[in-house]
DNA sequence: TCTTCCATTGAGATTGAGTCTCAATATAGT
DNA sequence: ACTATATTGAGACTCAATCTCAATGGAAGA
């Protein structure tokens, strides 16, 4: 049972464990993948459990800081989360189109980024790579019409 | 002189250089490097060229759809913008202490995202990576205290 | 020049994410 | 049970960004 883990982590730093605090931290995990605050407060008022707004954006800057959870990346809807613990570290392709959130990982760019911040002197604590465009359902078709390929894509 | 590549690009969409958006333009190239609207905006009332919030917030949309202008990530502080005409891509290191902005490019790391995106079927248009982490000045005499040595940093 | 038409502007209202306030409540330790 | 402290939640507040809409202004024709 994670709840375990989680009272463990919480207690080293002198935070109790709540019911609030145990739901949203339930409902944080019951996701697969993504989730917005604002999805995850929705989505617990519909159940028994149920947790202010402020509550959920405390729990989930908390669980940030044990690293439970972490900020994937901020759209114009606002913060996106995930589930950290446990979960090998990935980068995202996001379609523009569709929203779909595709996970990837490339041993060989971390280990390039690794080397570039040796050469510039600068201690990296974590990255994000975000590659936006077309998925596989949504390029089918076009003819690659507009714009931007200064990126050589 | 670059405001005639701007009226170009403008007319051949319709739409009119106006004072404002040429203010606009010139104060958005007269940054070398980075950022972000509302600075942009008080630093015109400074000076006689002024503009309207709302005009700055269209207009930067708009230089971003012309691909004179784009959006380099999404703070606490909100959007960051920099100039992309003539410029080469590149990615960027943010020191998590002082907000020092370091632009860094790796053609490597550019083909395996290339290759990477190929793989999986996914028509990349643009992407940002973003390393946050401590500066060579903010990180001299610290012992790599707190956290998250998980991503192999 | 005058007039009409339509793009553009700007002041202020509005939205929406996220934080803050503070009185009420819950919990831990004694 | 009592006290001290942590936590909660409703709603106020902040701040970026967008929207509204009356007023302005430039372009093209009469």
């Amino acid at each position: 049972m994670e709840e375990n883990i989680f009272r463990k982590l919480l207690e080293e730093r002198g935070w109790r464990l709540t019911k609030q605090r145990n739901a949203i931290l339930q409902k944080a995990f019951s996701y697969k993948g993504h989730f917005d605050p604002e999805s995850l407060y929705l989505a617990m008022r519909g159940k028994g459990m149920k947790a202010s707004r402020a509550s959920v954006y405390r729990t989930l800057n908390l669980l940030c800081e044990c690293g439970l959870v972490e900020k994937v990346g901020k759209t114009e809807q606002g913060t996106i989360y995930e589930q950290s613990a446990g979960r090998k570290h990935h980068d995202h392709m996001i379609c523009i189109q569709c929203g779909e959130i595709i996970e990837f990982y490339s041993e060989k760019i971390e280990k390039l980024q690794e080397k570039i911040c040796r050469e510039l002197d600068f201690k990296g604590k974590n990255h994000t790579l975000e590659i936006r465009g077309y998925c596989r359902h949504c390029h089918a078709g076009e003819n690659g019409l507009e714009g931007d390929s200064s990126h050589g894509y």
